[in-house]
DNA sequence: TCAATTAGTTTGTGACACCAACTAATGTAG
DNA sequence: CTACATTAGTTGGTGTCACAAACTAATTGA
């Protein structure tokens, strides 16, 4: 049954389904999947429009619109920042981050379902295996 | 020094990473994730408008720009049905099978660098894994 | 045979990406 | 203490790509 699909095809297709299982969540909120990484970023941070850009890798001109749109709806603010007048920090409201906790919710479910069909320790072992790739990324 | 990230956030950062790799091999020849799905699953058929519609997740009218992009740089063309006078095949040119199978090698590589932390059993077990839970994807 | 269905395109709207050019504030060299 | 360069962020222009609704043309079926 199990045909390996070899480690290429198999990361991959795994990226491909692990996406669309969160853009679909995300869908339900209208939010895209740069939304979702928007408000992923700023759990933890209040950077500026340049810190977003680079940690996102967009360009700075596509932050604008894309905090526009985010603050239209209330879920970031910007705030000016108290040392430099040109700058402003991007933050996320309660309402953003309620939103964000309720779409990682969500997507969590779909993870289970995924790896539904592996045992326990085969679920630690893909947990670990996935950690141990994206810390050495992170080198 | 590996911090298990759970199940849930360790898939959905690996599904980043290897959604990025490929996005930036892609980009390198100006393709889109959306092209590079195209020609990805144009590899072994040559579906019409609809079935490419359903086989992409897209409206079928976003198909036919799609299509129409990628044909005007000679990527795919549209042949005629000869049992439906209205319906079309998309099919691979050499050209696009080309590009395809550059981008796959290209893609490829990034993976080895990306695993390259894990030793051979571990990739295995990774690929045997992600294999695992595509297989149960499609049940 | 003729109404309903199906295949695909067109039109219009909006998100989102880029680049280049811009304003305003800050930094720094002389 | 200016004057110039740099930095932060926005604006405007272009193109891709997604959708929905309306359309044309061919096919099906009652």
């Amino acid at each position: 049954m199990s045909q390996d699909l070899g480690i290429v095809d198999g990361l991959a297709q795994l990226s491909f389904l692990v996406q669309g299982a969160l853009a679909k969540r995300a869908a339900v909120h209208d939010l895209s999947m740069t939304q979702v990484r928007l408000l992923g970023v700023l759990r933890d941070r209040r950077p500026g429009v340049n810190q977003l850009a680079a940690l996102l890798e967009l360009d700075k001109s596509s932050i604008t619109g894309l905090v526009d749109r985010a603050s239209a709806r209330g879920l970031v603010t910007r705030v000016p920042s108290e040392r430099d007048r040109r700058a402003v920090e991007v933050v996320l409201t309660d309402r953003g981050r309620a939103l964000a906790e309720e779409v990682e919710r969500d997507f969590g479910a779909d993870v289970a379902v995924l790896v539904g069909g592996l045992t326990d320790p085969e679920q630690r072992r893909l947990s670990a295996l996935a950690s141990r790739v994206i810390e050495t990324s992170q080198a």
